[in-house]
DNA sequence: TCCATCGTTCGAATTTTTTCGAACCTTTTA
DNA sequence: TAAAAGGTTCGAAAAAATTCGAACGATGGA
């Protein structure tokens, strides 16, 4: 019962600004993240605009906002469970994350 | 005489959020938006980590920065005025521009 | 006018990201 | 105990970004 992986995860201090800029550049990531601003969720229950997009590449998307530090990942009996890092990128970057979140974004990336 | 090419900027209305962000998630391009924050600059006095780079690679930078909205880029004689198009981005997505661009970034991408 | 300066653009090569199927692992349920 | 559910990882293919030299254009000065 030796318990689902433990994923590496930046601590706070090693966080990136760029490297959190880059993971919410993109439009799929960035709806994830807003997806947990009112709180963890499990990853089937995070929802893709496309919702046929294999389980592989949600999984990559999801190490993409976990090696940036903007997501958290840990085991949840057989699921994930994800949560927004905010403590942490609030500590850091004072602003960032309110500002993202909130941002009314209208173009979108094709 | 007929002037230096104006190049193409969108308009407020169509700056993209993951666009910007793209943008600025560079830590070259990050830079050179830093070294706009005290008023506009002639590209020959923006500068990069490495000066050795081609001046091809400097003017694409340059691009990315402007199709994104980042910065303005206008003929100013035989030289490129750049500005940071601050009251744009404040607009469009409050607070986003100051918290990046007082952010005290750590970890730099390699 | 001629020429050096300051930058943009183009195309090709390289590098980085993204996407996806297959294989695998752990937990829960039958 | 077997099988299904929920996800991660790997490797290869495809797509996108970056880099750079070469060619070009406009401006300002000699």
């Amino acid at each position: 019962m030796s318990s689902s992986p433990d994923l590496p995860h930046p601590e706070r201090s090693e966080i990136s600004l760029t490297t959190v800029l880059f993971a919410l550049s993109d439009p799929e990531r960035l709806a994830i993240a807003r997806q947990l601003v009112d709180g963890p969720l499990d990853m089937a229950e995070c929802h893709l605009s496309n919702p046929d997009v294999p389980k592989s590449t949600k999984s990559h998307l999801m190490k993409v906002l976990r090696t940036s530090g903007v997501v958290r990942n840990e085991a949840n009996g057989r699921a994930r469970r994800l949560s927004l890092r905010r403590e942490d990128l609030d500590a850091r970057f004072p602003g960032l994350l309110d500002s993202v979140l909130s941002a009314d974004d209208g173009g979108q990336k094709p």
